[in-house]
DNA sequence: GTGACCATGCAACTTTGTTGCATTGCCCGG
DNA sequence: CCGGGCAATGCAACAAAGTTGCATGGTCAC
């Protein structure tokens, strides 16, 4: 009941055709457990309490992943990027709803007809490949947290 | 028939609240000649064709034009952020079109029912203040290069 | 064994801002 | 007219998020 979820994750590093390493393994670990999306910052916090791990071997492995499809890079409004396993979400692109006052990225399941692109009208200036959609708020969390201690509470990053 | 675009953002200025000062004006007329949506480093090289101008100096400017509501700030899909003028589309949050090909961020006119948060289903999990939608692919301007000149073109960044 | 390749690490660098402090010009009360 | 104060600007140093170049150590094919 400790390393099944290693085996879950080293096949999905196998059908992305990504060889394992441990460090591979522990990376694609974080991500699949944090259920939101994470900064590389948080990423390599999170690693590191298991784990050395450089910050350059950690963008290495975190391109791999985008390389191969496993994960998702998107921005999230902040400076840093945010990477999430597309496991989770059928490895397809999804929208990402951001709190503005903890920080959290939750990935939000696919939904067909989010973006109706034929609202921008029949001749659309380029040829798309991608639609990022990003819905910036307050969680739930945040704003009962507002109701309980006042309107003007302004914690930042409480948790990733 | 060369400073009326000048007393045009001049009005422009007034209307948001922002005293005017010739560095704020000028970048407000790049901003607003550009039609597209300029990052910092791309706005600076334009109002230094003009005048002299310390990068401080332009994101203090950017950062009040943001706060006044006159410009807009975006994420870009690249590293940098990108800040268009709202007066041309009625000062409403509106969608770009990036360009993967010469990096161009077109803004594109704000439509009704772009984005349709009900796909999402009916318990969001935040109270949304915001949305922000991108949408990648290869400008016209770029698809017909790449026609001319065989497939693999990929120059990054021709023109802003 | 030997050469090649791959994953990883370390240090230095780049880009995109931000912060702290100094300077300058302008207005306002006296 | 004078002095205080404030707002706009500049300079230098800093900071965050990556990126690049190069070294090292392990593994695999031959």
């Amino acid at each position: 009941m400790d390393d099944s979820p290693t085996n879950a994750v080293a096949a999905l590093l196998a059908r992305a055709g990504i060889e394992a390493t441990p460090l591979r393994l522990l990376v694609a670990e974080v991500l699949d457990q944090a259920g939101v999306a994470l900064a590389a910052a948080d990423i390599l916090t999170r690693v590191r309490r298991r784990h050395d791990l450089n910050k350059v071997t950690l963008y290495r492995i975190l391109d791999l992943f985008v390389d191969k499809g496993l994960a998702l890079r998107h921005s999230s409004g902040e400076r840093a990027k945010r990477y999430c396993l597309g496991s989770r979400f059928a490895s397809k692109p999804h929208c990402h709803a951001h709190c503005l006052r903890c920080g959290r990225t939750l990935c939000l399941p696919v939904a067909e007809g989010l973006v109706n692109l034929e609202a921008l009208g029949p001749d659309l200036p380029l040829a798309v490949t991608g639609v990022e959609v990003r819905i910036d708020g307050v969680c739930a969390a945040c704003a009962a947290k507002a109701r309980a201690k006042g309107p003007s509470v302004d914690a930042k990053r409480g948790k990733p």
